[in-house]
DNA sequence: CGCAATTCCGTAAACGTTTACGAGACTAGG
DNA sequence: CCTAGTCTCGTAAACGTTTACGGAATTGCG
């Protein structure tokens, strides 16, 4: 353990030894040079009413000086909770590249919420030797953390049915199979795909395929049902042909081109659920020198650093990041009895809604 | 502080509870269980040897079947040590999508270093509100951390004085002009702005402008003296005028084109520091009826999911972001004494190597 | 002045671990 | 049989906090 006051240099004064020599660390030492019992220095610490506001001031001012931070063990052992919140994010090779930014981005909107609360964010890594929920367990049993955020949710989920039996506050980035009483907040997967569609049908498409991920991820689904229901309002026949399955990578949008090509009956426009396989998508239509925008229509999903600068310029839908980490940090905190108060938003779940942003790659129009 | 066992569903015989009633959890309850004392309980469990080799995995086997794992409060409080390394991340607006995939990609091989030997990573996030040295000060204080990842080194740092001063292991992923005895891995950015340059040169520039930050972050200064240096070797001249500074964005991009096409006598070819930087000069470069590689050549910094996908294709340079986050958690736990004979490489500080990655936008060849 | 109420502060017991120490039960060697 | 040594294991003291409790000092009121 590091000494806990790092500006040591101040000599026989700050020191911190009892008559007897022996040495002093912590709130120990600070009541000691203070002359004051350590109950008491807590209590001015912590802002407990029953202590003299002149006393508290000597306090504060003392712990000030010599950089005095209460011990963040002993405080959680002592509280039975620490000051931390867990984001469990996958970095599986499935989706290394793509999450990047995402998570990045709602990194930052969370983290702005927690600081302002001083509670520190715990990465929890969902390394692919582990099992995910295991690893939990294990987090959870260690008393790690108070509340946790998790993401990329699955058709059914037994994190969620770990959390929920051991009754840790959390928050699923994306809906589960498995929902039971817990906030969520997931992404309109179902309006960007009813929109997709019914722009790709006003131009006169009847033939759209769809990029979807290979794994069980439930967004998977759900953007599938979108996609669905909305030719079925359009009178479409759904044609499972024209379901691709791919990796959420580039080299997956590089596949879905690929086998879109080798369609007997090629569709005239296709609509992806990543972003970063538009980029891979691009690159194989090149090859086969189409076009799209001209030859054939693409509207990707989420706009993203990687996405805005293709040539032609993508259809895509426009969301804020930071503002989704911001509202995933306050739906937790909402969630957590000791933040009922200041955000008293009940039970969350929330449908995060996203912009449409109209780019060249979805001109190509057929004839009716 | 959530219960420590999840699955208490088995009744009466796992209850834990003492003759009289009381409840227990924790290693008391698991020494209760099996009726043995929970000193040896907690000697079984950490492999220590004074225990008998029956009784260990009779302890091993309950620990396992009722998913106890020993509090990380009461284990740090007891020990003067957590178990987790800090990492510290600025996310000031200034790299912001920048920085992005750069992290997360060097985040992946820290965590598979760190998750090897049960390592927790705490992020510490570099908020624009705090001062980020007296924020390091409060978590060294509160003895969060073992160890420290700081990244974005300046010219002069002085959260690697306060470190030093507080014995805290650490790693600077970046040197700095304060640099003490410590360890640190940075890019080897002399030798790609050596390598950029002579290779401008090898086709007839004399003019090369180059595009630096504009905050005092230590790899600019590093970035222009390699840059300077080349020059010198090449017998050409030095121009300030040359050196234009800007945000390590894509808008910083867009600005160094803009003052470059101001430039009274305009320079045949520029080399960026940030990858990101291009897609803005791109972006200007094209307005103006530019195109890299045919009227002006154009060499970036680091190959990035951004970069790799413009067109004309970017000439940059290349590195395995997960091997260096590899690299930086090995070496800073070599720095640790308690992982000395694992990692016996002792003080690291490392130049990391960058591989070219030829593309069309320095095609650009000057009549000599 | 007497008594109750209030304000302030010290004492000590937790929180869940690890670990130094010592004690008991063996074994071995004489 | 005695003693020294070796295995095991239980006991209890830390680690640094917070907080329930109670006591002393002060104030307020009749």
């Amino acid at each position: 353990m590091p000494p806990i006051c790092v500006h040591d240099s101040e000599g026989e004064l700050l020191r911190g030894e009892f008559p007897d020599g022996e040495i002093v660390k912590g709130i120990r030492r600070l009541a000691q040079e203070l002359e004051i019992s350590i109950g008491t220095v807590s209590r001015a610490l912590n802002g407990k009413p029953d202590v003299n506001e002149k006393t508290r001031q000597r306090v504060l001012e003392a712990a000030a000086a010599m950089g005095y931070v209460a011990n963040q063990a002993g405080r959680s052992l002592r509280q039975g909770s620490t000051n931390a919140i867990g984001f469990m994010m996958e970095s599986g090779s499935d989706t290394a590249g793509n999450s990047d930014n995402f998570f990045l981005g709602v990194f930052d909107g969370v983290q702005a919420v927690f600081s302002r609360h001083h509670l520190d964010l715990v990465v929890l890594p969902c390394s692919t030797e582990e099992d995910p929920t295991q690893y939990l367990q294990r987090m959870v049993a260690r008393g790690m953390v108070d509340g946790l955020i998790i993401s990329a949710t699955h058709r059914r989920d037994e994190r969620i049915e770990l959390l929920s039996s051991a009754r840790l506050p959390f928050i699923a980035l994306g809906r589960s199979g498995t929902s039971g009483p817990h906030p969520w907040i997931d992404l309109d997967f179902e309006g960007v795909a009813n929109r997709a569609v019914d722009r790709l049908v006003a131009k006169g498409h009847r033939r759209i395929a769809v990029g979807v991920p290979s794994n069980d991820i439930n967004l998977g689904f759900i953007f599938l049902d979108g996609y669905k229901a909305a030719l079925e309002r359009h009178g479409i026949p759904f044609d499972p042909a024209l379901v691709i399955r791919a990796k959420s990578t580039d080299q997956g949008g590089y596949q879905i081109a690929h086998e879109l090509l080798a369609l007997p009956d090629r569709p005239t426009a296709v609509v992806l659920i990543y972003e970063l396989m538009a980029v891979g998508l691009y690159r194989r239509f090149n090859e086969a020198g189409l076009r799209p925008g001209r030859d054939i229509a693409v509207i990707g999903f989420r706009e993203s650093p990687q996405s805005r600068f293709l040539s032609p310029t993508l259809t895509c839908f426009r969301m804020s990041l930071r503002d989704l980490g911001i509202a995933l940090g306050e739906s937790l905190l909402a969630s957590m009895p000791a933040y009922a108060e200041v955000y008293p938003q009940g039970l969350v779940r929330r449908i995060w809604p996203l912009e449409l942003v109209a780019g060249e790659s979805d001109d190509f129009t057929v004839d009716v």
